[in-house]
DNA sequence: GTGAAAGCGCTAACAG
DNA sequence: CTGTTAGCGCTTTCAC
């Protein structure tokens, strides 16, 4: 590994002067030396150690992004725009992919408070790593939330969307199309309402089904893991040996279960959207390109990036400013899988 | 910031003996100085800073992946599963999404030359690209091969695999289904059809639609940009007024334009897989659960994961043993696309 | 203009 | 058993 006592060695100057001549510092150095770095750098190959820099001036450069995965679509979104965003300024953007697992996610955000990186934007956080997330606040380093129900009191940046309040609009959806037993599919939505329990998007979603005059009863949680093998799974047992689907219109959580959901629909002999309607969540571009175009309560990606890069930067550049709380409204968009008279 | 010193300083000890204890080096310590570090670490919540232990000792245990972007399902598959392995193997793992560019993919190989990460798997690779390539098997760096065609003369791992013959399987395949006309549809291959160029993936496309009696032409090459929305474009304008479908078959070139392809067939009157077929590559679970499920020559994602995990490991445990040369074998999957037949 | 020197936080060889 | 010491490669004052 070539260093700064090489390239000061054989340029003849102190490593010193090397580093300021290479970091183009405002200082008075004279013509030939400069060149003269310069040159013995590029032929030398000359790659300064970053490990050493971040050390030294504590700072990295790089913009972790906490994220569940990136077998989800809409995720894979995220961090490709966040990518983009941030090169542009002159940040690298490393992606912490914790697979909803507490102890990947303790060690993302250990990553923060041990500065490996400038900052962190945390795409969805769990519960149990509140410790963590306390202690970043105490120790004031930049994090930045995208959040889907209110954070409660963490001092945080705060990118909020309203994805808890699509249960709700699906629902009425669903009910406006003529839908009288619907159900949810999905992981912790679907498995409270399955057991009984309670949350913020099944409130919204009871509510909407309560004013429709819609029964909603354990029932209508269908547990599937994420994916559409095991959507598929959970529906197709539902469904075998029925004549008639169970239930004539199904919100599902996800992108990456509505495909199993329907084709495990379909299989059984049920038509879409005829006998049974579906609905999901982010507008990813197979939702608009599949064979049956699926309706969905579409966030706003690419305006949330925009905002996530934007309070980061802020963020970095004025630590004590007051902490920000943006909001961010979603869309309905109807599409084929719940409206037999669109085309799309 | 809690360091070393400072827990030296509150247990009564030199940093040194700190340093030993907490990393659980094997040397005599008391049993009371040991626990007073540890308890003392605990209560100061002390995390190691790991950007000064890896200048220290010269290690990141993080393990870099070149990937070109993870919107491509593939290979968001790929990321997450080496990500699986090498959490289990006690690596980090640190992606690098490149979108193709070489600037991005030459800031990556950087990456390991500064010594950011231990070892790095490429994912894929530009020509462009090639002095970092030459430059990291000087400095004898840990440097892992996915690729897709014979990497020329690299002292590299390679873990070889035969997407390029797909060209050739997906061409006889969809012959023998009955195609007369069958077009690719894609970025780089289409366009190199197009232009009346020639590479490896299209020398099978040709050898096998020649062997079929297939004429193929310049206006076989539909070139559109990565990404559904494109594919849909390029192939409508191509449909547009059109009785017939202008081929009837069609091999795309990623799951990322299939459904695009699919869409804009349907949209444009014509029937799948009666009137056009359409095949892809990567057995992707959209391919699956799609209401038309599409017929794939699919690479064996896991194994190769596995592959490449493993030969990491063993390189970076022996880093002068001779480079690894490994093969995968993809296979025909065919389903509803191209089948009217299956039922999937 | 340029060099000497201290220091970022941690590790490891060497003493004692 | 534990402390001293010398780095890892770079940045940044402070002198000259």
């Amino acid at each position: 590994m070539i260093t700064l006592k090489d390239i000061g060695r054989i340029a003849g100057c102190d490593i010193s002067t090397a580093s300021r001549v290479l970091n183009g510092k405002p200082c008075r150095v004279s013509e030939e030396m400069r060149d003269r770095i310069h040159e013995t750098a590029r032929q030398l190959e000359y790659l300064p150690n970053r490990t050493a820099s971040s050390l030294a001036n504590g700072n990295t450069r790089t913009v972790g992004v906490l994220i569940p995965n990136v077998f989800d679509g809409v995720y894979a979104e995220y961090l490709e725009r966040l990518e983009t965003g941030f090169t542009a300024a002159g940040y690298a953007v490393r992606p912490f992919i914790c697979h909803n697992r507490p102890e990947k996610e303790n060690a993302a955000l250990d990553s923060l408070l041990r500065n490996e990186v400038d900052a962190m934007i945390a795409m969805y956080y769990s519960f149990d790593c509140r410790d963590r997330y306390e202690r970043i606040s105490r120790s004031r380093q930049p994090l930045i939330f995208r959040c889907v129900n209110e954070i409660e009191e963490l001092p945080f940046d705060t990118v909020r969307m309203d994805l808890t309040e699509g249960y709700g609009v699906l629902a009425s959806h669903l009910a406006d199309m003529g839908c009288k037993r619907i159900a949810v599919v999905g992981g912790s939505v679907a498995s409270l309402l399955a057991c009984g329990g309670n949350s913020i998007p099944l409130g919204y979603f009871r509510a909407a089904c309560k004013a429709r005059g819609i029964a909603v009863g354990p029932e209508c949680g269908i547990v599937s893991g994420d994916g559409q093998d095991e959507a598929y799974e959970a529906v197709s047992r539902l469904c075998k040996g029925k004549s008639a689907p169970p239930f004539d219109g199904m919100i599902v959580q996800s992108t990456n279960r509505v495909f199993g959901v329907c084709k495990a629909l379909l299989d059984a002999g049920f038509r879409i959207p005829e006998t049974v309607k579906a609905a999901t969540f982010s507008d990813l571009s197979v939702c608009r390109y599949s064979p049956i175009p699926v309706t969905v309560w579409a966030q706003p990606v690419e305006e949330i990036c925009r905002a996530l890069t934007e309070a980061t930067l802020a963020r970095l550049e004025h630590p004590d400013s007051p902490p920000r709380k943006m909001e961010f409204q979603s869309t309905l968009i109807i599409r084929k899988s719940t409206n037999p008279e669109r085309n799309a």
